[in-house]
DNA sequence: CAATTGGATGTTATAACATATCAATTGGGG
DNA sequence: CCCCAATTGATATGTTATAACATCCAATTG
């Protein structure tokens, strides 16, 4: 069953919650959830849409954890790798995973006006890609499925779509 | 049945199809196939592979069909949005449609490698994806589809994988 | 045949996204 | 304590994409 996550909920918390997790699985694994690491996913929850590289090192830069672009792609390749955030290819953007701990194969609903994501979990065959793949001995190593549109909340909105 | 390309096909006789169905859609959809568009349909077709804008630009250039950027974006555009050409947005890359004139969402097996593509269709209901999307009240405007991995033939020279 | 008009192009500049490189630092294991 | 490896800091550059504005050209139409 796939988890969407256009509604409201106990933001604080699932933030804190997160960061512990993450935290954890770290300690469990040998990483170094370094304090840029942490800011970084931090924002990325708090957020709660998906940002682009500068933006993200716009917020690090004004909290003095680093300037220069690499700061922001090293967090990020670092989360993205550590699977607790993915990257939206669609926006050149990223975004906190929303299912971090459980491995996956992620899919998103990405609103287009507002950057806002949903993440589901994509079925384990992969669908017909996993099908075409298979019958052709393409070996995948990564998926890469997004739906872009308009969320319901930017449905409302507008004025006249 | 998705429909997947790799292996061998007689390509001078499925470039010059493909243009003639591309003009055809032009004419009847008062579309202006124009030489820079004609061109660039066709360097896409003949590489079968995914192209940088710029490295489509650089063979337009030696060509003397335009020099600057916006001359491969704008020729990309149209043969995008005529349905001529895709976006692989895992590569930034473009791709001449395998599927041209059919209405379709489209879904691709991308050698990361060799950067050749396999174009198959999605299914109608466009998978999990279409049922999240209708269940939260999400507008889907575009599906983006892509299995990054490495095809038969890579795989095959490759040394030591 | 002008005049109009709308898409297509030409051109310059810049925005936005991403990585290479190398030196300096830090922190844990031998 | 020293070494190794990972991380950080800093500069520069590479890559992808669009903004903005001028101009051209071909089809319509008066």
């Amino acid at each position: 069953m796939p988890t969407i996550g256009f509604h409201k909920h106990d933001h604080a918390t699932c933030i804190s919650s997160t960061l512990a997790r993450a935290e954890a699985h770290c300690t469990a694994h040998s990483l170094k959830f370094t304090p840029v690491r942490r800011r970084t996913l931090e924002i990325l929850l708090a957020e709660h849409r998906a940002l682009g590289a500068y933006d993200l090192l716009a917020i690090l830069s004004n909290e003095g954890l680093g300037t220069a672009p690499p700061v922001a792609y090293r967090a990020l390749d670092f989360l993205t790798g550590a699977g607790f955030a993915h990257k939206i290819e669609g926006l050149n953007a990223y975004i906190a995973c929303a299912h971090l701990g459980e491995d996956h194969a992620p899919a998103f609903l990405v609103c287009t006006r507002c950057k806002t994501v949903a993440e589901a979990d994509t079925a384990a065959d992969k669908g017909r890609l996993g099908q075409a793949a298979a019958a052709t001995g393409f070996k995948i190593e990564k998926t890469v499925i997004e739906a872009m549109g308009i969320c319901p909340a930017c449905v409302e909105d507008t004025p006249c779509a």
